[in-house]
DNA sequence: GCATGATCATGC
DNA sequence: GCATGATCATGC
């Protein structure tokens, strides 16, 4: 069946709205195999028809269309999200790296997708996960600006030879993932003997959960930046452009010249303060087009002086049920570090122990660090729960043998709790204080300062 | 002066 | 009620 128009494709797409893959499987896939790509080749073959193929063409060629389906899930709060991210095709480095982005593979291959969502619930079985919407999507202009400049990102590294450092992190919407069965999946590159980790292009879980919450939660999302100034400069170089002119202000000053309200106790000043200073008053920072696209996270650092934070800086509670079950390579902590882009925001008290804004930096958790010594970290962190975690009782309070600060110079385990009595159970069954992934104020310090690293 | 255990305070 | 950003307090 050749599908004439845009329209008419939609329009049949829309009729596996509400059935389950169990409802459309004609060929016994769901029985046949496990592997994950089933229920995509369940729509291609038994909804719509056509053979599985891997061609470099678009699925609906005559359209130019690329079919994906894609699951979305509900979280805890009842929110949205995309389950995973949107993997599109392999990069060949051997043919990409001559390319310019409207002859790339990306472009020929994804200009246009036929998005068809399914709800993925934990605990029901895949065949009857149902598919709710279908959109036709083409990048908005403003979404095509970033892709562009994550793809010739991409593109440089292959150009320089460094396909095997490739690495999610390096880009905000559009990443070059890893898609293999293993470590072993390697291929060849053209400006270095070394072999490089097959990757492929994809859309970051955080650009699809902007997707999901877009058309299926009907949010809106406001930008901070306009089109032209996407076109030609970075997030990042835009961010530093809107922040520059408050350098050396307090809090208050930043507040007096924004013309909005704040204290600065509260914790939703420098959010707040963020937003105006972006143009975008009174918008929360998850709304942003742009940090919501790209998941970047604020976090506020206070240095001293010296340029060095006094504390070091908590992320999430430590669940022990968790750490002791997962693999590294879906471990929370590795996910968190490299999915997401931390916006620094950073204070400094002047000689009269005055906080003043100093600058921001954009930073991801560079790729080396994660493997090594966070994972070094991770893998301390199992090895007490594995081995017994050792409860002293000293005159500072309950001390425990998780690492230290001076484990590896990035990042420890301290306890945060409300109170005395905000406790939870370890897999050995002893009771502890909550306890924390810390980065050690040093790495934080080495971080924010001009230094590279 | 730093490291580390403890816990406050706010916002959802 | 809980998660989390923030910071205190004390011993070495």
């Amino acid at each position: 069946m050749i599908y004439e128009t845009e329209d008419e494709l939609l329009f049949k797409a829309r009729e596996a709205h509400g059935k389950t893959f169990r409802e459309i499987d004609q060929y016994s896939r769901l029985n046949n195999t496990r592997a994950t790509g089933a229920l995509g080749q369940i729509v291609e073959e038994s909804f719509f028809e056509y053979k599985v193929n891997s061609n470099a063409e678009a699925d609906f060629s005559n359209l130019g269309i690329e079919l994906k389906v894609t699951p979305f899930k509900q979280n805890n709060n009842k929110s949205l999200s995309a389950k995973e991210r949107l993997v599109l095709n392999i990069i060949n480095y051997m043919t990409e790296a001559e390319k310019s982005f409207y002859e790339s593979s990306f472009w020929k291959k994804n200009q246009k997708l036929l998005l068809m969502f399914y709800e993925w619930k934990k605990e029901v079985d895949r065949g009857d996960y149902k598919i709710i919407e279908t959109i036709l999507f083409k990048y908005p202009e403003e979404d095509l600006a970033v892709i562009k400049s994550d793809w010739t990102l991409i593109q440089a590294k292959i150009q320089a030879g460094l396909a095997h450092e490739l690495s999610e992190g390096d880009t905000l919407y559009l990443g070059a993932c890893t898609k293999g069965a293993n470590k072993n999946s390697l291929r060849e590159q053209p400006f270095s003997d070394e072999h490089a980790m097959q990757r492929a292009y994809s859309l970051k879980q955080s650009y699809m959960t902007a997707l999901v919450r877009q058309y299926i939660s009907k949010e809106k999302l406001v930008h901070f930046s306009s089109l032209e100034e996407l076109q030609e400069k970075s997030i990042e170089q835009l961010l530093n452009e809107r922040f520059e002119p408050f350098i050396g202000m307090t809090m208050e000053e930043m507040a007096l010249r924004l013309n909005i309200q704040i204290n600065p106790r509260n914790r939703s000043a420098v959010p707040n303060l963020i937003s105006a200073l972006l143009g975008v008053k009174g918008t929360k920072l998850d709304q942003i087009a742009e940090f919501a696209k790209a998941n970047i996270q604020f976090k506020t650092v206070r240095v001293q002086q010296n340029g060095r934070p006094k504390e070091s800086m908590s992320f999430k509670n430590i669940d022990f049920e968790e750490i002791v079950r997962e693999q590294w390579e879906d471990s929370y902590i590795r996910n968190y570090f490299v999915e997401t882009q931390i916006l620094f925001v950073v204070f400094q008290f002047d000689e009269q122990g005055v906080l003043r804004f100093k600058n921001i930096k954009l930073w991801h958790m560079p790729m080396q660090t994660i493997e090594r010594e966070l994972y070094e970290y991770w893998a301390e962190v199992r090895k007490v729960l594995d081995e017994g975690v050792i409860l002293t009782k000293t005159k500072k309070g309950v001390e425990n043998n998780f690492p230290k600060s001076d484990f590896n110079g990035v990042a420890h385990v301290r306890p945060k709790g409300a109170d005395g009595n905000d406790k939870v159970q370890l897999p050995d069954g002893q009771s502890i204080t909550k306890q924390c992934y810390w980065l050690n104020a040093s790495y934080i310090g080495r971080i924010v300062s001009d230094i590279e690293e």
